[in-house]
DNA sequence: CGGAATCCCTTTCGATACTG
DNA sequence: CAGTATCGAAAGGGATTCCG
């Protein structure tokens, strides 16, 4: 059994769902794995996501340690976010989730659909 | 945008996010992989799963084609799950989540401990 | 033996409005 | 521009009891 941060944990893997389970925070990894990207280009990308949400997501991917928020002290305010050297290595692992997402549909082609958006 | 059983995703990972989020549903998968185990004896596994939660991570993972629930028509009933071949081409993927998971706890040294057994 | 049913609490998430 | 604050709905999960 594994104590982290005052949790028990049967595996090392249940710590890393804990990581990257929650609403947006795959989206804004895949986004940031591009590059850094300010506060409003993230609610611009993420157009479903309440600003509470998105602002939620990102402190807790950012207090996890996977991304790094840099404050510019210019104004009008500028906010940045990237992936700390703990979230790049996170890409092969994503990787992977999405191959044997995209393995799993397949299994299930006449329950898949695909959409360029959705407009809420 | 991925459309699947009347959900949106932006990525098969969130899919596979789905799929293997439950308070048990690892704990259940990494002991499947090491051949079927009947419901009692997974109960004996996890001492600190409710019945009720159990048996509702189980049926998750069976209705999501991870797993299969054999019954054999005897007296006192025996049931036994085992992985689908869904399943078990999970394996390199979980072992990945522990790799990552792993590596983690290691960049945070002082907020971990081990512990052999958690008896409630 | 292998569950199902009921009740209740906690966490997560959405909608909306406001701010330095 | 980049957030907070407040309210309420929904989903996840625990405790307990009952059943074929």
């Amino acid at each position: 059994m594994i104590n982290f941060r005052n949790e028990t944990y049967r595996c090392t893997s249940e710590i890393v769902l804990g990581l990257i389970s929650g609403k947006w925070k795959i989206a804004i990894l895949n986004h940031l794995a591009q590059g850094p990207v300010r506060y409003n280009e993230l609610r611009r990308l993420l157009p479903e996501a309440t600003q509470r949400m998105l602002t939620m997501q990102l402190k807790m991917l950012e207090s996890d340690g996977l991304i790094i928020r840099k404050v510019y002290p210019v104004s009008p305010p500028k906010v940045e976010y990237d992936l700390s050297e703990l979230g790049k290595q996170l890409a092969p692992m994503l990787l992977m989730l999405c191959d044997f997402g995209t393995t799993y549909i397949e299994s299930y082609p006449n329950e898949v659909s695909y959409t360029n958006h959705k407009h809420a």
